[in-house]
DNA sequence: TCATTATATGAATAAATATTCAAACCTGGT
DNA sequence: ACCAGGTTTGAATATTTATTCATATAATGA
């Protein structure tokens, strides 16, 4: 492993509270609505600070969004890893998305609904990293469902259609959820949703 | 009826003509995007024209968003009408969806993920005016659902998950549909959506 | 035809805000 | 204590674009 001083450590933590502070304000405002100023305030460094770490507001958006895509895919690959047979992975995989959209929904809030808006005139290098993360997550998804066809848990041929349907099931459940705030913990919404997809 | 001389159709149809510039352009590049410019181009107006017919880019989009919503709304009104039972109502309400959003894709795109981008500072009249518009929506599922209830077609006591659970996967297969461009109808998807669902 | 009213135009204005950069400030070594 | 590199700062700049409004154009009717 690399060997990283206090300066590198310090750093780091700096660049991190600064993106927590963007998620924070891109989450409440969305991209556009967000200033780099308000930004800058909420992570208690100057704007140009800001600039050192991170060459614009693009990339300060995108780099947000990768981070924590990748916290999610890491923790469903170790999650799922540790279960077998699709009725256990399905239960798995659901119960941590849910839990972990409950966590991060400012994430959510951005990711879910604003992904296409930022299409036009953006850094397509970041936007394309970002869209491949996505297809990692889905793919995540099908093997889980491609799983319980073998098993003959589900009928065959529709695997795509199937993984589709759950991951719009999942997504409109934690929509609900994070506008409506229920009192109760979205989490409890886990069962609903496998036992509606298995019947 | 109201009797319209020639002047207020002619102010009609040159509105209409915006309204539809608008929802192309707003579709392409989302709200914040779209350049009023862009707009009075792509209709063939003067920039201070629209602004003769909308009292801001704003209002603009609201407008169009709304419209498109009646439309939606009252099609579904009177096709559902016509049939009766559950199942034949909800393959009537998805197959309306389906089709509608297979025709105003644009619209589509706008409305599920852009939505919650537009808070903050804006124009609340009309915010207000379009989410009541989709409570109705909503509450038009919903109600088909509850008479699948009765009818012990369905589950007791999940109503509510059951709509959500309809409308995630609805949006969700109309997402992919869009963004990948199937060679088929989105259409064919609605008997999938459908068994998926009556199990 | 001409005068009056209504409508359309787009250059000019105003406001918002992303980005830069010269100056101030630290930090660690001597 | 002092200096040289590195780091932070936020006022000034540059850009973008919504909105206005004086002017031009068209329609109407006497």
């Amino acid at each position: 492993m690399e060997k990283v001083g206090r300066k590198e450590r310090e750093y780091q933590m700096r660049r991190e509270e600064i993106l927590q502070a963007a998620e924070k304000i891109f989450a409440k405002n969305g991209f556009h609505n967000s200033t780099v100023a308000e930004i800058a305030k909420e992570s208690e460094f100057a704007i140009g600070t800001l600039y050192q770490f991170f060459t614009n507001k693009e990339e300060l958006y995108y780099t947000m969004m990768i981070e924590k895509f990748d916290l999610l895919y890491q923790t469903l690959q170790s999650e799922v890893g540790k279960n077998s047979g699709c009725r256990e992975k399905l239960n798995c995989v659901v119960g941590v998305i849910l839990s972990f959209i409950e966590q991060h929904s400012d994430f959510f809030k951005i990711f879910t609904w604003e992904l296409n808006v930022l299409n036009s005139n953006m850094n397509n290098q970041l936007q394309d990293q970002l869209i491949s993360k996505h297809f990692a997550y889905i793919t995540l998804i099908s093997d889980v469902i491609t799983e319980g066809v073998k098993e003959g848990l589900l009928k065959e041929g529709h695997v795509d259609d199937l993984s589709t349907a759950l991951v719009g099931m999942m997504n409109i459940f934690a929509f609900n959820w994070i506008y409506n705030r229920q009192e109760v913990s979205l989490k409890t919404k886990a069962p609903t949703i496998v036992n509606l997809f298995l019947n």
